[in-house]
DNA sequence: TATTGTTATACTCTATAACTATA
DNA sequence: TATAGTTATAGAGTATAACAATA
């Protein structure tokens, strides 16, 4: 897979509009590129999934701004929101993060309010995760938003096409 | 959009299978999570895209390392190969990058000697990129390689399915 | 011996500011 | 005045090694 840095908020965004079966899009040699042939990248499954997931994250992070949530913050705190209790390793394993940078969002949520460890019922070396209730009062308006944030970004889709779209990336990585 | 941080060659990866729809994803309270509740984020077209994305650059990166090409460096060169005569400022422009990151890139291709910098006819500026011929059979290759990458990828859907999950992403970047 | 959480640190990727030469 | 390319550098994100406490 191909494409844009993985760096979310950039400061140059590719361009809108592809030819993307358009034969127009021809080098004029002697001029220079004059539309530039996007056809081959966009046949490929990766760079088209990197750009959509892009294209969301842009958006994300203007929304998010407000609540102070990243979009790594926000899905761990979904995840702690919906598994009360669950363990900084389980975090890691799901999100496929490592544990030494886990320990300092975990860190800033707590001094932020948002979340509580507590001693895990039978492994001492663990610690539960808890949203404290300015983390549940967070969390609640930033899931709205987040849902929200997803039909404006794809207005394009039917609901019915967007169950499709979710399904067929679920085969992928799954 | 949420989930696993952008940089691709995770050491730890997200765990395999997800009880996505099943209600049994329950906590037991009093001994810890024991399966993590995933159903919320993969509600999120941009948590799927980005995790889809994730998988196949996972494979990527192993089999285009003989080609030493990182996603970043394929994109690059596919578009200097259908867009003989390119400019930094318009690839930088198609994919998303930022001209001080586009430099060092090109200038390592050139000493690899796959690309040439030539005078552009006419804007004394810029200067046009060109594959060398060890630059056209490295991609020849390498594009190959993707494409069959893709396929291993997506071996769960047809053909029909790929071509939909593609004009569905296209329709949320484009 | 293996695992959870942690610290410190290195590495990569991305972003910003400022300069030059041309337009 | 604006743009293409460049340099230097700052910053964010990700990775590796090593340790203490517990399993």
């Amino acid at each position: 897979m191909p494409s844009p840095g993985p760096g979310a908020r950039q400061a140059m965004r590719p361009r809108s509009s592809a030819p993307a079966s358009s034969p127009k899009a021809r080098a004029i040699a002697d001029q220079g590129i004059e539309e530039v042939d996007t056809r081959y990248l966009e046949s490929l499954i990766g760079y088209n999934a990197r750009r959509a997931a892009l294209a969301v994250i842009e958006v994300f992070l203007e929304r998010m701004a407000p609540y102070g949530l990243k979009p790594v913050d926000f899905s761990t705190l979904s995840l702690i929101t919906h598994n009360p209790g669950i363990t900084a390793r389980q975090l890691c394993h799901t999100l496929g993060l490592l544990p030494p940078n886990m320990v300092g969002m975990v860190s800033a949520f707590e001094r932020r309010g948002l979340v509580e460890r507590r001693a895990h019922p039978t492994d001492r070396r663990a610690q539960g995760l808890y949203l404290t209730e300015a983390g549940q009062t967070l969390m609640t308006q930033a899931e709205q938003t987040a849902s929200a944030l997803e039909q404006d970004v794809a207005h394009k889709l039917t609901a019915q096409q967007q169950k499709t779209l979710m399904g067929l990336l679920q085969k992928i990585y799954l």
